[in-house]
DNA sequence: GTCAAACTTCGATGATTGTCGTACTATGGC
DNA sequence: GCCATAGTACGACAATCATCGAAGTTTGAC
């Protein structure tokens, strides 16, 4: 328990739009990113919508996080999820609402 | 001269928002829209400051092409490249705006 | 202390893809 | 006709990545 368990965040300002694609270009995490979009509460990581397995899910949350699209935090056992909306807005203006748009659209 | 050397464009309402995004998450793609979003005019082929080789180019051209971004047609040798923006923007509203603002910040 | 629940970490694997060189086609100028 | 220019088509190759299962860790409940 000594062991802060919360995982790292990156700065916005570090982080590229490269890197950014690359985290919404896989259907998996942008249907995360989407229906956190739509919740009006964090979610935890088991409580999405997703058909891929625990280990897999757990790469695409790392994958969200560190492009900054996400931020985490434990809550017991469970690991909670929420938009960094503002923050990536200002970084990415436009970007979060488009590609949230199109994929509403596209379900 | 029989054959027909324009080649076959997408209807933007049957593009996906998966098909773009993967057009837009390789830089050197990235660079290209870019490129033709600050141009005044088309641009052919072998206009573009990118750094690949020519059979590397042609590939990056029509993954752009079949994502419904760019419009080819030849003139003379040349094959010239238009962006599909009013079009594009239709089917997707605020992603082009978007991501070309962040690439032009991150260069 | 014991046990279950919720995730993570660590390989391994299969598929995709960006890259290139070579060969090929089409156009325009001479 | 001949040749250079501008691209395309076709394999091939290397790197990346989404996926999984198995094993490990942390917490909370009993």
């Amino acid at each position: 328990m000594d062991a802060d368990r919360t995982p790292d965040h990156p700065d916005l300002r570090e982080v590229t739009l490269q890197r950014v694609l690359e985290a919404l270009v896989d259907p998996v995490r942008r249907s995360i990113v989407t229906q956190l979009s739509d919740a009006p509460a964090d979610i935890s990581c088991g409580g999405f919508d997703i058909s891929v397995s625990k280990s897999t899910a757990t790469h695409h949350f790392r994958v969200l996080r560190e492009a900054g699209l996400i931020r985490q935090h434990y809550v017991g056992t469970s690991r909670m999820n929420t938009l960094r909306r503002a923050e990536f807005d200002q970084a990415f203006p436009g970007l979060l609402d488009a590609v949230v748009t199109a994929d509403r659209a596209s379900s």
